[in-house]
DNA sequence: GTAAATTAAATTGCACACAATTTAATTGCG
DNA sequence: CGCAATTAAATTGTGTGCAATTTAATTTAC
């Protein structure tokens, strides 16, 4: 290999910051990642009619029953412009409720339905099958999960 | 702390199923970490007048210049359903020019304009910015950036 | 006690993502 | 050659995300 002569390397060096390649950018990682990780749920969650977003709703749901919409909007870092015609659709499908609060008429009760409960259980094969789909063994996801928590933490503080 | 009944105790066992629990499922560590990292960006990115997939995409135009939309498409995992509309705004803009190729009609060339090219110069501070609001030191981010290709790398195949 | 401030959802408007389909151009095969 | 198959973008329709605003209800301050 012949070095080229100076001005040309140079130039080149120049023009080359490696923090602005695509591929030393963390935050394109995060964001490819987070997409194909949503695409390979989509046909598992299409069997339960659910969106991503909304089995996450759902997941909120079956760990704790009747929360208000904002407090759906803490859990998951979504706000009420998200939340407000995504619960719209869980209630016209029939999963959750939709309930003022008499006590304080501006507060809505999301509760799951029957149907709504029932849908755990169709669920909790989900996450076995999307385990075998990463090819990931659980000690690295553990790490991973951790890792990401951290930085979610960092960003938002 | 005295146990419960053993009755009470199954029926709780039963129904908290870890892998069923949120904070526990890497998609949504993946989903709420990368939205809160595109929040991080917009103050940003909004100086230069670009949106988080914008960026991304005048960040594989500064690394090389003139790609059909299908190579940006394949670079970024979008297709021309989210590509088309994005790029018509970026002309609109005036950061791109949208050119057929006259060989193959149906070939529609990505080139910067002098625009574009000149906003690479103000993009170049937004990878520090972002490094410091992480808060993570470089091996950290490298390892992180690395567990997360090789996950994307899994779930695509 | 009431007007101002605060709060909880809902609404509006814009920009993605993506499945599915369409349009238009090119290629390949008999 | 001529037509079916393929390809590249664009289009259509649905569902997020989120900033900004609005609406309606409650709380606070004076």
């Amino acid at each position: 290999m012949k070095s080229k002569p100076a001005t040309k390397l140079k130039a080149q060096t120049a023009s080359v910051n490696p923090a602005m390649l695509l591929d030393n950018q963390i935050c394109f990682a995060l964001y490819s990642t987070s997409l194909a990780m949503t695409k390979v749920y989509k046909p598992l969650l299409a069997e339960l009619g659910l969106t991503y977003p909304q089995y996450i709703v759902m997941l909120v749901l079956w760990e704790r029953d009747d929360l208000m919409v904002s407090e759906i909007g803490e859990r998951l870092c979504l706000d009420s412009g998200t939340l407000t015609p995504l619960l719209k659709r869980l209630e016209e499908n029939g999963l959750i409720k939709r309930v003022r609060d008499s006590e304080d008429e501006r507060r809505v009760h999301i509760k799951l339905s029957t149907a709504g409960g029932w849908l755990k259980k169709s669920a909790e094969k989900i996450p076995a099958c999307i385990l075998a789909l990463t090819q990931c063994d659980i000690p690295e996801l553990l790490s991973l999960g951790h890792e990401l928590k951290t930085l979610r933490e960092r960003l938002t503080s």
